[in-house]
RNA sequence: GGGCCAGUAGCUCAGUGGUAGAGCAACGCCCUUUUAAGGCGUGGGUCGAAGGUUCAAGUCCUUCCUGGCUCACCA
């Protein structure tokens, strides 16, 4: 084993004693009747009762007073003290206590009482070492000193250290666990209400010859059977449309998406989304469904519609309000942009410093100066609808006006949280759009999408109306969890190998 | 990619050119109602890596590695 120090050979020695005893420090199984949830749940009962228990966690707190040790076992719900009086169990058992450490997992069988300073504890009559830890667990503690303020001792916080080693993260920091938790109720809350919406679930692929359904740079990879260059998708939106153009008429999947681009506070190269289609719907009904499902995710796990992120409060209660791209751009830069000429327009962008890739296109120039001037305003929950035709191929056009189409992106914390579209099922259109994306890439972008001949003979077979939403999932649960970067709402988020490890794998 | 900052014992940290330290954790002994339990004692270090300056480097210089914040890029 790598890294022995002293503390590990102490616990090795630990592991062979109690071989050495005849037992096995690892076995199969363990019957247990409570965790430590029900153990408190049905307190008085069992207080009352005294009837036997068995119950089983990992060592948290170990403070030996000569023949009686009182421990805390923790396991997914809470921490509970657990009591081994040498007078109560085996003198093999006891034996067995006295080498216990903080981190070993064990089981024991007793009753419930309280000691003489009230905690709520296991007697234990009898116990099984689960797993022996042979690297020490750090160890926080706190106390409230004079002044009432909680002191917190070798806190485990080291970011790099928590993100590496987030199994221990999990284990010392139950705020870290709480993330984990309420984010499992938020996706579960997605899925039923999709569900109840009689949507199907889906799943399509990762691996994808053409990759395509959003603007971005694609992580590439080799299959070698096949001697074939395959994408990672960026998106899952291509092959959702091709399910509605099957007669799966509502679907949706859970995704992650890889995209090759820079990572800081909430870009991941790899991230959680979902996106859901239906058939027969349009953009208007898509918001409907978009507000519903945050206002029930923030309920789920904050238990409003409100929340205060870094001290800003945000309310989700649906529904809420649309402004287009052009009455955003008033209201916060005051531009009438729609009456401005293409120069007037360069003109306050060049105010702002901000330079345009590629060739000019008016529509391209509007969306730059919206993002300039209007998404940091934009921090309680706001649709932003109706975006210039040239912002997305895969949209369809406005039905009032040519310029626009029937896009909308929910901004939260000035945070772009989704994406959706009345979609294009027009395939000569959609042709033709794809085909100018081609053309854009060649003039200098460089995050058009590429042709799918596969996806157009989909369109051109018939799509029905159809309304699409895409949401990501990990800017949602840091808004509804309130953590400041995407790494903290992932559990094991991107590290580069330490140098360590790198020479080992050579 | 640019700027700023950090890396010392298992954990949290001090050490500002002169013998590598503290608390907790570990090890040994004592202790039957503890709550950071306590008491006595002991051990534990490639100071992120490499090079340089110096009589002398954890400390100063250079390069590199890893990470954080931030700007740029990017949904």
């Amino acid at each position: 084993m790598k890294d022995k120090n002293d503390q590990v050979v102490a616990r090795l020695n630990k592991l062979e004693r109690i071989r050495e005893m005849g037992l096995n420090p690892y076995p199969h199984k363990f019957e247990l009747c409570h965790d430590s949830a029900a153990l408190l749940a049905e307190k008085d009962k069992l207080l009352e009762s005294e009837e036997s228990i068995s119950f089983a966690g990992r060592i948290v707190r170990y403070n030996r007073k000569g023949k009686m040790c009182f421990m805390h076992l923790k396991d997914q719900h809470g921490r509970l003290q657990v009591v081994a009086a040498a007078s109560l169990v085996s003198p093999e058992d006891y034996e067995v206590v006295k080498i216990l450490d903080i981190g070993d997992w064990i089981g024991v069988r007793g009753s419930m009482f309280t000691t003489r300073k009230g905690e709520y504890s296991v007697k234990v009559l009898g116990l099984e070492m689960l797993s022996k830890a042979v690297r020490p667990l750090p160890i926080p503690k706190e106390k409230i000193d004079e002044q009432g303020n909680r002191v917190i001792f070798d806190e485990f916080k080291d970011v790099e250290t928590r993100y590496r080693q987030r199994y221990l993260d999990l284990v010392l920091n139950d705020d870290v666990r709480d993330v984990f938790y309420k984010r499992s109720r938020i996706v579960q809350t997605i899925r039923e209400y999709l569900l109840a919406q009689n949507y199907l679930e889906v799943e399509t692929p990762t691996l994808q010859p053409v990759y395509g359904g959003a603007n971005a740079r694609p992580f590439s990879t080799h299959h070698n059977a096949a001697d074939m260059t395959l994408y990672l998708r960026v998106a899952n939106e291509l092959y959702l449309k091709r399910c509605i153009v099957g007669g799966l008429d509502r679907v949706f999947e859970f995704t992650k998406n890889f995209r090759n681009e820079g990572m800081d506070r909430t870009h991941s190269p790899e991230f959680s989304s979902i996106e859901f289609y239906e058939a027969y719907a349009d953009y208007n009904d898509m918001m409907v469904h978009f507000e519903n499902i945050w206002e029930k995710a923030c309920v789920a796990a904050n238990g409003s519609t409100k929340i205060e992120y870094q001290s800003q409060e945000i309310d989700f209660k649906a529904p809420w309000p649309r402004l287009t791209v052009y009455e955003a751009i008033k209201k916060y830069a005051d531009l009438e942009v729609e009456s401005m000429n293409d120069d007037e327009i360069r003109a306050e962008l060049d105010k702002r410093n901000v330079e345009l890739e590629g060739e000019w296109m008016r529509g391209r120039a509007i969306l730059e100066l919206f993002e300039v001037t209007c998404e940091h305003h934009l921090i309680q929950p706001t649709f932003i609808i109706d975006f210039p035709k040239e912002s997305t191929p895969l949209c369809k056009e406005h039905r009032e006006n040519p310029d626009l189409v029937e896009q909308f992106e929910p901004y939260v914390n000035g945070w772009e949280v989704g994406n959706a579209y009345s979609e294009l099922n027009d395939p000569l259109r959609q042709r033709e759009l794809l085909e100018e994306q081609l053309e854009r890439g060649r003039g200098g972008e460089d995050e058009t999408h590429p042709m799918d001949e596969n996806f157009l003979h989909a369109i051109e077979c018939g799509m029905p109306p159809t309304g699409g939403v895409g949401i990501g999932i990990d800017r949602m649960i840091m808004l509804l969890t309130n953590q400041q970067t995407i790494r903290d709402v992932q559990l094991f988020p991107l590290m580069k190998p330490e140098h360590s490890e790198t020479s080992a794998a050579e």
